[in-house]
Order: structure tokens, then sequence, then C-alpha cells
DNA sequence: GCCAACGTTGGC
DNA sequence: GCCAACGTTGGC
């Protein structure tokens, strides 16, 4: 089993759109960068558990848990010419864009806030924290995973 | 709104 | 394959 993390900006989709999805499932789509991507597609299993991270927002930070609920397959929005996330470059013979279902499993108590995790020596060598980080999926390990869910007084 | 960092594009 | 220009991300 892994540990990913996924931002989200809260204005497009938060966690709380998340548990209000019907069964509080969603695909994770418009992803249009391809080393997330390739994470989606190569690295993923159903049961994985993934941080949900609400970015460009007031109070940047780790703000809950979900699941990997779906193998991948090819991101619908990609086809769709009046979706903002449309790629004409791509097509359903030779999609481009994969993504993946993923499933609401808890909400913290507080946010574990960006400059809390910053403040933690223990994740000093986190990926979501290196300088100039723009990737919107990147993996966790079990180490900083177990410090994140005891930050936030959640059971790891 | 600003700016640093970084990915992508496209001409050559 | 190089690299300048441009667009996007995301914290502040």
């Amino acid at each position: 089993m892994n540990y990913w993390l996924m931002k989200s900006e809260p204005d497009a989709f938060s966690i709380d759109d998340l548990m209000a999805c019907p069964e509080q499932t969603e695909p994770w789509d418009g992803i249009r960068n391809y080393q997330a991507r390739n994470m989606m597609r190569d690295d993923m299993r159903v049961g994985d558990r993934v941080f949900f991270y609400h970015s460009s927002c007031p109070q940047p930070g780790v703000v809950g848990i979900m699941q990997v609920a779906s193998e991948p397959y090819p991101d619908p929005t990609q086809f769709d010419p009046d979706n903002k996330y449309h790629d004409p470059k791509s097509s359903p013979d030779n999609p481009r864009w994969q993504l993946v279902d993923v499933k609401f499993e808890s909400k913290f108590d507080e946010l574990v806030s960006l400059k809390a995790l910053k403040a933690n020596p223990e994740l000093a060598d986190m990926a979501l924290l290196k300088r100039g980080n723009r990737l919107s999926i990147m993996p966790v390990s079990k180490a900083h995973w177990q410090v994140i869910c005891a930050m936030a007084g959640a059971t790891a």
C-alpha cells in the first residue's frame, strides 16, 4: 500500500465537496501534468490512502484523508470541447490524460497547515516542502504519513 | 496582485 | 537538441 498527497484549490473542489458527493466518490479530473498523470496511471492502487491538500487559498494545508477508489482510466474532460480541461491534441483512440476516482475517508478536526508542516523538523525532506515544488500529486513516505496523522490527532 | 519556480511550446 | 518566450502554480 502506498501513500499520496493530492492538491486541490478549495474554491474549485474542497474536502467538503467530496463529502457531499454521492457515494463520497469523485473522479480526480483535470490533471494536465505528465509526472502527476504517470503516478496515477502507473503507481496508484485501489485502497491507497491520500492526503487531501487545499492549495492557493487563505489556509493552505492537509485537511483530511481519502482513498484511491478505481483503476486508472481516461479523463473524460479531455474530450469535451466545452470543458476547461479540453485537450484538442487528445482523442478517445489515443487518450493523453488518465485519472483515478477517489473516495472520502475522513476529515481532520483541524487542518494541518502548511506553516505547521514547515515547522516540523521530521518533515524537512518532504517533497511538498521542497523549494519551487508545483506537483499536484506526489508520493508520501509511510514515516511522513504517520507524522502528519499524529499532528492531526488522527489514527494513521 | 506580485513574484519565483518550473513546465511546455515552438522556432531554429 | 537547444533555448527563449510564454503560461501556470501557489505562497505570500
